[in-house]
DNA sequence: ACGCCACCTGTCCGCGTGGACAATACCCAT
DNA sequence: ATGGGTATTGTCCACGCGGACAGGTGGCGT
């Protein structure tokens, strides 16, 4: 095992960079894009970026200081609302990895593990879309639905409430008691690990 | 950090097998694609399988018992002569990484923590054939962003609840008291025309 | 100085939510 | 027949949430 390479945490949101601190890494806190040269004379190479600025103008990837630097470093670049198009052109600006900005630690861990060994990483969403854009008639990737261990009227149920629907609501909705609903997504925050129906609907739309 | 699930280890290969072993996770051998029944049913899911068998009739990945267990498990597929391809195939056919059959010990590792955590895996050099084959020069409309009408602090605020964060996990968080945050989200709720937290969840990560 | 705005805090209250106890009925497999 | 899974409904209760009243501070521009 190597000891961990330095990390660099770039990004202008003190609460994120705080919550990045968590990381490990020695991490290094940094807020503008011309950090990434003393970085890389530094003899670093692992960055951990926001693309999410405060004051943006143009994206991140296409300022100088990034491009004459990304080639050289292995970057994760984050985003709050990660999305596949931005995915990838960031990629394609020479970035390593994207992922969420908010991800579990274990996974932005991961990440970091897997760009710092040369590797690039990519998240499964993105990851389907690539293959499917590749493979057309593709009968959908092994990634596991969410729907998966849930019955039909759970996943009725779960359908509604990730959209914001309230029990009574989605009662009306679908000829029962508000008193079923309950039980169905107490099944179902069960079968799904989540707490509530605010994880349940990021869970479904994808998020995480 | 979760106690390093069970690993089942797919090849006719002895030797193979030996040097697989040396991955740790507890793993187990076998020679028979239907030996993928008996693990799920088990109630494991990690599987490195070698898809070189030694009498090849037709591709592993076409077989119905990879096909019936492939969704339900967590498939690391390697090959000795890894090809973009082939790559591309068995990934559409449930597949959660392709490698190297005699990839580094740390790299099968890394891709293992990968997938067994619910992500794929894919090579870099795959990977970036992927990015290359769909490198359309993207669209990128600018869309109004969500936090436009929003100060600083509700930003932040904001943020948080979005990903599920309590009012008073908020709180503690940015320093304040759980009746501050209620003002913001009030405040956020009002601007962004959204009814509660889960509606700004869905706002903010670009659901609908 | 005055108004505006961002930021912060306090109390009260109604309601939706989720969990903990239940129970009944149907279908299906052993 | 007995057991298990699914679907349905009931009551009770603690808690978090969001709204509605209220208030205080500091900065910034006219």
């Amino acid at each position: 095992m190597s000891p961990a390479e330095p990390l660099l945490i770039l990004t202008d949101d003190d609460l994120l960079a705080e919550h990045w601190q968590a990381l490990g890494r020695s991490p290094v806190r940094a807020r503008r894009l011309e950090d990434l040269d003393t970085w890389r004379s530094a003899g670093h190479r692992l960055v951990l970026v926001d693309l999410d600025p405060r004051r943006a103008d143009a994206p991140l990837w296409q300022h100088a200081a990034w491009q004459r630097n990304a080639t050289g470093l292995a970057i994760l670049a984050a985003s709050a609302q990660p999305n596949d198009d931005e995915g990838l052109a960031v990629l394609n600006a020479g970035a390593c990895g994207y992922c969420h900005t908010h991800a579990p630690t274990t996974t932005l861990r991961r990440a970091l593990d897997v760009i710092a060994g040369g590797e690039l990483w990519v998240g499964r969403a993105l990851l389907s879309r690539l293959l499917r854009l590749v493979d057309t008639r593709l009968p959908r990737v092994g990634l596991a639905h969410w729907s998966a261990p849930l019955t039909e009227r759970e996943r009725e149920v779960a359908q509604l409430a990730a959209v914001g629907d309230s029990n009574l609501a989605i009662a009306d909705a679908l000829g029962i008691t508000e008193r079923t609903v309950k039980a169905h997504l107490k099944a179902v925050f069960e079968k799904l690990q989540v707490a509530d129906r605010l994880q349940l609907a990021l869970r479904v739309h994808g998020v995480r």
